[in-house]
DNA sequence: GTCTATAGGTAGATAGAC
DNA sequence: GTCTATCTACCTATAGAC
């Protein structure tokens, strides 16, 4: 059965994401207006409706998205073994993860004041389960003796900072590629958290 | 000799850079409107361009007065000794500065997009100039082999990041003084670079 | 130095034809 | 599903009175 002339559903939505997301990336949402996503993507922007409720459920979906995607993939990266591996495995999941998503990275932290309230609250209690497994790492390592921490919320949130700060500078054609990347911060990882190194 | 009604330079100079700040921060550079910032002042909007050029022009004045008083403060810190010392200096310098002006750091990463090309240029060049002084101290610090280091560029950039993270969670009524997580750091930051404690 | 008024343009979102 | 047209509202920046 033909489609009417004009219709590209399951084409249009995608592209839609996609542009929006590299556009509030590189100019911030609120400098991006919808005609702009619409004419990159080649409709006219009333057919954008068609795809979302309005501009910020825009935003909202891709930080969602993220973070979601973020959780699931920690999720299936299976961290087991003790904690020094574990923290390892968590270091160069944060990395491989991170790394090929720059603009998404960016606008989780850039955009979260955009949010409506009730949007907001989501994505942070999000971003605090993340951060909770990081912890949780810590937490354990400090206990078997792994690692000597004094406070291992602090230590949570220096490391990841440190490691998400790498999308501010990596570029894939740079010197380093991404396994050298996570090969080098793991080794500042290591030392920070004050690791037996092979004991 | 009496002012003309209604005049008051010197007073709304100050309080336009002030609520432009507290304002870009808090919604946007480009979610604000001149008149929101003119309304929160206690102007009309055509008053404020008594005291910028335009809306980018103010941007770029808080950027860019913000690097200086970075790079002065650094001079006036005047680190000297062996690199762990000026490595410690650095480093509670960087806290230090950086905790009382958390909206301005904030703007100083999220809005460089919206800077012109030459005014970017001019912020990316003192950003620059401020990373290469901690990079000075780390290679001293290999050169001597009181820190191990495998990339000190890496190093420089992972510390910067870490520590200037502190500023997204960072609250002054929270459980931890500025003093308290200075300290917290920088048992981090020691670590991190594998400095020998007490050599 | 501040005001009012306004020029000239763009914003988000909707209605209805096809 | 997309288009054109449009509503209503807001934007930056300027001009000229006081």
């Amino acid at each position: 059965m033909a489609r009417k002339q004009g219709s590209h559903a399951g084409i249009t939505g995608p592209r839609v994401q996609d542009t929006a997301l590299r556009l509030f990336a590189q100019h911030g949402f609120a400098a991006v207006s919808m005609r702009q996503i619409a004419a990159e993507v080649g409709v006219q922007a009333g057919a954008l409706y068609n795809y979302t409720a309005d501009k910020q459920s825009l935003l909202f979906d891709l930080l969602q998205g993220n973070m979601t995607d973020l959780m699931g993939g920690l999720d299936s990266a299976d961290l087991k073994g003790p904690p020094l591996s574990r923290l390892e495995g968590f270091t160069r999941f944060h990395i491989r993860y991170h790394l090929p998503r720059r603009d998404l990275v960016f606008l989780s932290y850039m955009e979260l004041r955009n949010l409506s309230e009730s949007n907001y609250a989501t994505i942070a209690r999000l971003r605090r389960a993340y951060e909770d497994r990081l912890e949780a790492i810590l937490l354990d390592g400090v206990a078997s003796a792994d690692f000597a921490i004094d406070d291992c919320r602090i230590a949570t949130l220096a490391l990841i900072a440190q490691l998400t700060g790498i999308t501010n500078w990596y570029r894939p054609d740079g010197r380093l590629s991404e396994e050298q990347v996570a090969e080098t911060y793991w080794g500042l990882v290591r030392r920070t958290v004050a690791a037996r190194s092979h004991a």
